[in-house]
RNA sequence: GCGCCUGUAGCUCAGUUGGAAAGAGCAACUGCCUUCUAAGCAGUGGGCCGGGGGUUCGAAUCCCUCCAGGCGCGCCA
């Protein structure tokens, strides 16, 4: 859409160009009409015209002449372009050229969008790149809670989103499945497993207090009995590792069952201590050994991270001989470039950002653009309950789950909350609001605006009205009103939100598309009958209506969000 | 102390490749259900865009500085 309007724009250069009137020169290529960026918007006020330039007032220090002159000579060609979609165009304020369409080309714009039926919306920006967007990732230590929750939803609908604008994702969680908390996790479960056979024991200081564990240790109870209580120390000891082993395989099936009921799928599960078995790690330190990145002091093994700009030195290898969470992450974002992706994304949490400028360290060592590594940062949920916070702390079992959050005001309401916002910006989520089931709440508003055309639909079944499957521009000539016009217009920008969400990485422009055009369809609705005795209105509408709703469809589908028929 | 993020209406937030008179939702107030779902609609009030400088024809947007809040600065993950 923006590609026609440009063409309009680029003729009426051509033309003052021809004329004489213009004398800049224009280098050759799509972008560079100008030596400046020319940008054509959509003006917030409808007085300023369909779109706006501000051409004029770029071209006026290049050309020595007043930027309304210019204006004037090139909103004069605009104003007769062989297309005959300019209905007027006018010079406005210091310099700008507003420019005015005809309906009837809006009413082309409809008819493109229902032809492309749900696959409107899809662009090829993307060109088949390869992303890979690694999210959740949470440790297999406790089930998810909520900061998980909207990581994951930021995670899944970008990745959709992507798909859309032509990208070929990969979606990932890396399982931090060795380390100091998975054995904590498995200590925590064998204290109360042995408590359960009824017998004393010490439960680790630092242990994991939550109900899970319990059960986690009453399932082991179920599947072994309690003979491993009996063994000797030492074969219990080893036996640490057998509960930990347990432990984790039970978390990971809860948390891809939260995530599975939440409308997460993934395609790779990685596995940490598989990146280790396979020698990743070990060799990843050598490499950066050889390129002279690595030395050794106070008995550690060390990557000088420093020297790419970060504040300090990191261990690797530490002084007890184990590898560093580090080590095992640079080896995975290794082996994530190796994998041939064009793009690498890591969706964390605002807490980690510190761990950025070590992970780019890492790219910059290995000589890979650094530029290919996008890192999306979340910013911690506060949850409310009716106004008042809501504790939350992992440690002492007291977290909020997603899975209560999603079993308490449902899967579409939470996922919808979680993108209302920008990622980096705090997120207030209200329990009770995202309950209630009334207009100020946003989520309602949208499926309902999709609901609602469903039930219009089915009304016009009812009064034996068949819509034809493609329109007749002589039908939609017929959407004559200012507000169906607008609803065109909102529509059509569609595909640039998709565009800008996917380049932006920034699904929450999604969420505000979507109420704003339930907010320009609800009024419609309110005012004006679908079903009428006057059958080309009627299908003009209803053509208008499935717009909307397909739209709508498929823009709750970005968000993994339902669109209901009823509601 | 250093680094990252945030600061826009009473509340929660959009709006940053610089554009024309600042946007939405909620809350507040006033109205609207014999008509395709009132989970909706119509209307009213509400702002030194954290402060101060600067760049520009033009700044919420870019630069500097200060203030406030969050987070991070482990041989944890």
């Amino acid at each position: 859409m923006t590609r026609a309007i440009r063409d309009i724009i680029r003729r009426a250069l051509d033309a003052a160009a021809k004329d004489g009137e213009i004398k800049t020169e224009r280098p050759a290529g799509k972008a560079g009409w100008l030596a400046v960026p020319i940008i054509v918007e959509r003006p917030k006020k409808e007085e300023f015209g369909d779109f706006s330039t501000n051409a004029a007032m770029l071209l006026a220090p290049l050309e020595g002449r007043p930027a309304r002159e210019i204006a004037d000579a090139l909103a004069r060609r605009i104003a007769a372009d062989p297309s005959k979609n300019v209905s007027r165009c006018e010079v406005a304020g210091p310099g700008f050229i507003n420019v005015f369409l005809e309906k009837s080309w809006w009413h082309e714009r409809l008819k493109e969008m229902l032809e492309k039926g749900t696959g409107y919306g899809d662009t090829d920006i993307g060109a088949g790149k390869r992303v890979q967007v690694e999210f959740v990732s949470a440790n297999p230590t406790g089930p998810l809670h909520i900061g998980h929750g909207r990581g994951a939803a930021v995670g899944d609908s970008l990745a959709n989103i992507l798909k859309a604008a032509g990208f070929e994702v990969t979606k990932e969680y890396y399982i931090n499945d060795v380390g100091r908390q998975m054995q904590t996790l498995g200590e925590s479960v064998r204290a109360r497993y042995i408590e359960l056979c009824g017998l004393e024991t010490r439960f680790p200081e630092d242990g994991y207090k939550g109900e899970y564990v319990k059960e986690i240790a009453r399932d082991y109870l179920e599947r072994h009995g309690c003979g491993m209580t009996n063994q000797p120390s030492s074969t219990a000891n080893r036996s640490a590792g057998e509960f930990q082993e347990f432990a984790r395989g039970i978390m990971l099936e809860r948390i891809k069952k939260d995530l599975a009921d939440f409308g997460v799928e993934f395609d790779v599960w990685k596995s940490e201590k598989a990146l280790y078995e396979s020698g990743l790690v070990g060799d990843t330190i050598e490499e950066l050994k050889k390129r002279g990145h690595v030395y050794e002091g106070e008995g550690a093994v060390w990557f000088r991270t420093t020297a790419f700009k970060d504040d300090k030195d990191r261990v690797l290898v530490k002084a007890d001989g184990q590898m560093t969470y580090f080590a095992s992450d640079i080896a995975y974002h290794r082996e994530k470039v190796k994998r041939g992706f064009d793009r690498i994304v890591n969706v964390w949490g605002a807490d980690h950002h510190g761990y950025e400028a070590r992970v780019r360290a890492l790219f910059k060592a290995f000589g890979h653009d650094e530029r290919m590594l996008k890192i999306i940062f979340i910013q911690l949920v506060a949850l409310l309950r009716g106004g008042a916070p809501v504790a939350m702390g992992k440690r002492e079992g007291e977290f909020v789950t997603l899975r209560e959050v999603m079993d308490e005001v449902g899967k579409d309401a939470t996922r919808f909350f979680f993108l209302m916002r920008k990622s980096d910006a705090h997120l207030d989520f209200d329990l009770e609001l995202a309950k209630r089931q009334a207009p100020e709440n946003p989520v309602y508003y949208v499926q309902y605006c999709h609901a609602r055309i469903m039930s219009i639909t089915a009304f016009a079944g009812e009064k034996g009205v068949s819509l034809p499957q493609s329109p007749d521009m002589e039908v939609l000539e017929k959407l004559e009103l200012k507000e169906e016009t607008d609803i065109i217009k909102h529509l059509a920008a569609f595909e640039e939100v998709v565009e800008k969400s996917a380049v932006e990485m920034e699904p929450h422009r999604i969420t505000f598309y979507l109420t704003e055009l339930a907010g320009l369809f609800h009024p419609y609705y309110n005012r004006n009958r679908v079903v009428t005795d006057d059958t080309e209105t009627t299908f003009a509408r209803l053509f208008l209506c499935r717009a909307v709703a397909g739209v709508t469809r498929k823009g709750l589908g970005l968000l993994g969000v339902g669109a209901p028929v009823t509601m």
